[in-house]
DNA sequence: ATTATTTTTTAGGCATGTCTAAAAATTAAC
DNA sequence: GTTAATTTTTAGACATGCCTAAAAAATAAT
């Protein structure tokens, strides 16, 4: 059983890896971690040990295969729980990371998992973030999507359009809106099936004429 | 912001309390912590520090008016997640003790608040502990009473038993008696103080041990 | 009322996870 | 290719929460 230090850590350097491809260096470990690099050290050999990263003195360190897996559970249970935090508590996705935090260590994948049943297998968090499934698994969503399809809080690039008319073409140029550009769902109305999206932090409200043409790929 | 074992020690204190008056003993505390009496001192002279306890060397402790609130504001927690838990998420009332234990830990009254209001305002937990509320007022509801306590005759439903073990919970699963069973008392031993109840039709006799752990509600 | 027993506290140690300050290794600079 | 600067590790300390063993206080027994 792991100490909630200890999956933090293992956390970060998973968080860290993942804008990098070389091993994590003692003091940038120590940055994320808002410590000292001489506790990281203490804490890096201590998980060397466990076989959860491989470190060699004075080389950094890196999550072994298994230290991976634990991270990325973790990751997911403090996904899960900010949808439920957000979705059923009424809690604004700005809000959650905080409590998320605390209960991303809480150990039972028993519970974990009928949490996301409960929940309804979400694929995105409330930032827009992918949650693995059981296994640890980041499920590509290559097929493209319409933006009408789309969960709230998925965020994707735009990969094609449906509508070749000149009209679509210079409503897109309006907006800036071309292959390549992100946009990020922040709300979908029933009422009227409009999609507020966020493009290069602006809000702009979609009709569901428009959001069933633009087409973007998650992730 | 108080630690989890210091939680933890507020609530077997609080919990010690409500079956005697008297101040509660390093012995009987570190009994119930499953733990040494040198530990206890230690930990006892700590929440006397902080004002949560009031202790005299020698003379054992007692919650402070704010520490009682503190231990209360955990039970809370803990019945609330024990709701959610069985309500929400399909465990059963038997499987939910640990992991709530870990989740009373959580600091975030606005998510207890939020949860609460989620879940309809229980007003007690699946073992038929009473939930209080925000301010930690207990809102009485019918008194339940132990079986071995019952008029002869009286029948009512279950709405809790007295006893965390795993064993105790096998021998109810053995009878089928959960919430919400009804038990009717036929006839009292003084004898050997047995109680022979009829539970759907069937008659079967209670040892005192097991009278005295299940409690009833008479309609 | 003095002795025996139990309870409780103290004293000192250990593991975790942090820190500071100093030493060692690596990397950069000239 | 030495010297200088940076990074990283070690050494020793501290707080938490636990332990054991021994001393002190309270309670029970005679």
């Amino acid at each position: 059983m792991l100490t909630q230090s200890e999956e933090n850590y293992l956390k970060a350097i998973y968080s860290l890896s993942e804008d990098q491809k070389e091993t994590i260096s003692t003091n940038l470990l120590a940055e994320k971690m808002s410590t000292k690099p001489s506790s990281v050290t203490d804490m890096v050999k201590k998980l060397s040990v466990k076989k959860l990263i491989s470190y060699q003195k004075y080389q950094g360190c890196e999550l072994t295969v298994v230290g991976k897996k634990r991270a990325i559970q973790i990751i997911r249970k403090h996904r899960l729980w900010e949808v439920f935090l957000v979705n059923n508590l009424n809690f604004g996705w700005d809000e959650v990371h905080e409590i998320a935090e605390q209960l991303e260590h809480i150990h039972s994948s028993k519970l974990t998992d009928h949490l996301e049943e409960y929940l309804g297998f979400p694929k995105v968090d409330p930032h827009g973030d992918p949650i693995p499934n059981k296994n640890g698994v980041f499920e590509k969503i290559n097929k493209s999507i319409a933006l009408s399809d789309v969960d709230t809080a998925a965020k994707g690039i735009v990969v094609g359009v449906e509508d070749g008319s000149s009209g679509f073409f210079q409503f897109l140029k309006r907006y800036e809106i071309g292959l390549g550009t992100e946009i990020k769902v922040v709300e979908k109305f029933n009422f009227d099936l409009s999609v507020l999206v966020l493009i290069d932090g602006k809000e702009i409200s979609f009709s569901s004429v428009v959001a069933n043409k633009i087409f973007i790929q998650i992730k």
